[in-house]
DNA sequence: GTTTCACTTCGATGAGCATCGAACTATTGA
DNA sequence: TCAATAGTTCGATGCTCATCGAAGTGAAAC
């Protein structure tokens, strides 16, 4: 028989167990309790519903103590939720009510493992302006010069090879509603953001909190604005 | 704020829509009676269902005299639920009790606008061994030895130049759990198939049923085995 | 040891919603 | 004009499931 996608499909279609998701596209393992207080539950509820995730297969938890540290299962999972998050955001477009929390939002998240936000928008435009990447019948290539500038700030693209995911891909961004960068290069990128101290993850949303000098570096390297 | 999945996920999540949805991904426009009758409930559950899922925007209807035809939205929702079918058939390795109309699914179905099954996953293969298409950092390009076979074959690419398309896209095949072939081409490619006669669409499921002759050709064509 | 904290299980409650019968409108075809 | 067909609206019914209080387990801290 066909699949039937109404069974992953409700799983993600309740409202608590889909903040408990969205915020798990934060991309950092978390713990029951604090689901809980993100999806605004009593902890038995939540873990009603996370144990449906667990066995649903759309998170995998892992036992440290006494707490329990729950995460999206796969990629694949993270990229299904990204491509809800387009197309709800599309149908939504009319009660905008753009918050304080929204614009941080809208600047600069997480999108489960790479940059996303106004200023990932800017990094792709940038990196499509100095032709580092191109854009080739709707998909994203690396070029030639944009290997080079990658390898000259510290990318080793032999141990990409090996990986199975997409050097280059773009995402659109629910908020923006232009490209950004996802794949492992989108992923290096991010974290390179981290280890360099430019920006911190917010402890209880998807906000990329970038620190004065480290938006200025940032800039600088790629070329934006 | 962020936009809630959980609004699409549970129009989704529900069995009765998620059977109509699953029926259009046949790409043929279907009646409100055809997808009652899909989804076995009455007229009037049937009704009441697909005023949700215009309503959220899954579905457009158009009207016909005293029919209402029902279609996807877009691409885009097509290839929401093709990850939904993904990733579900994952999940779903247990239960596989494997009917016969399961087989002719098996081999040879629509994916919305593109082949799909056995036979989809054979021509990939061969299209990647002749060296017609290349799977680089999991993208898939055409060679230009590929875009001359095509275009020998009565393919136009400047065509798809505009379209805003992926001229070539892998699919995950939720039966084989190997890539077919999307994009333009594959959509062209089914064209072809139906437009040499060698195969018809199944009235009332998403199987391609392939005849002697044209399986034949297909083979000859693409190179196959 | 005892206390505290993280999480689970059970059971009762209640809200949401899918379902269909009955009655309706609108279109076609005779 | 009348009958048949496609689809809708309304209201009643009943099921599913999210929710939380109460009570439990098990690990850590003191």
């Amino acid at each position: 028989m066909e699949p039937n996608i109404s069974i992953i499909a409700s799983l993600i279609g309740e409202s608590t167990r889909a903040s408990m998701l969205t915020a798990l596209m934060g991309g950092k393992a978390l713990t029951a309790t604090e689901l809980a207080i993100e999806a605004e539950v009593t902890s038995q509820t939540a873990s009603s519903h996370l144990s449906k995730l667990v066995e649903g297969q759309l998170l995998v938890v892992r036992k440290q103590g006494r707490h329990k540290y729950f995460q999206l299962q796969s990629v694949e999972v993270a990229e299904l939720l990204e491509k809800l998050l387009n197309i709800t955001s599309k149908v939504a477009k009319t009660n905008t009510v753009t918050g304080p929390s929204d614009s941080r939002l809208r600047k600069a998240r997480i999108c489960y493992d790479h940059l996303a936000g106004e200023l990932a928008v800017a990094l792709y435009g940038s990196l499509v302006r100095n032709k580092f990447i191109i854009e080739q019948n709707y998909e994203t290539l690396i070029t030639e010069s944009g290997r080079e500038f990658f390898e000259s700030i510290g990318v080793n693209f032999d141990r990409f090879q090996k990986s199975k995911r997409p050097l280059c891909k773009s995402c659109l961004d629910w908020s923006e509603r232009r490209s950004h960068l996802a794949g492992s290069l989108g992923q290096w990128i991010l974290n390179d953001i981290f280890k360099n101290g430019w920006a911190s993850k917010d402890l209880d949303s998807r906000v990329i909190q970038f620190n004065q000098t480290g938006l200025k570096f940032f800039y600088s390297r790629y070329d934006i604005k």
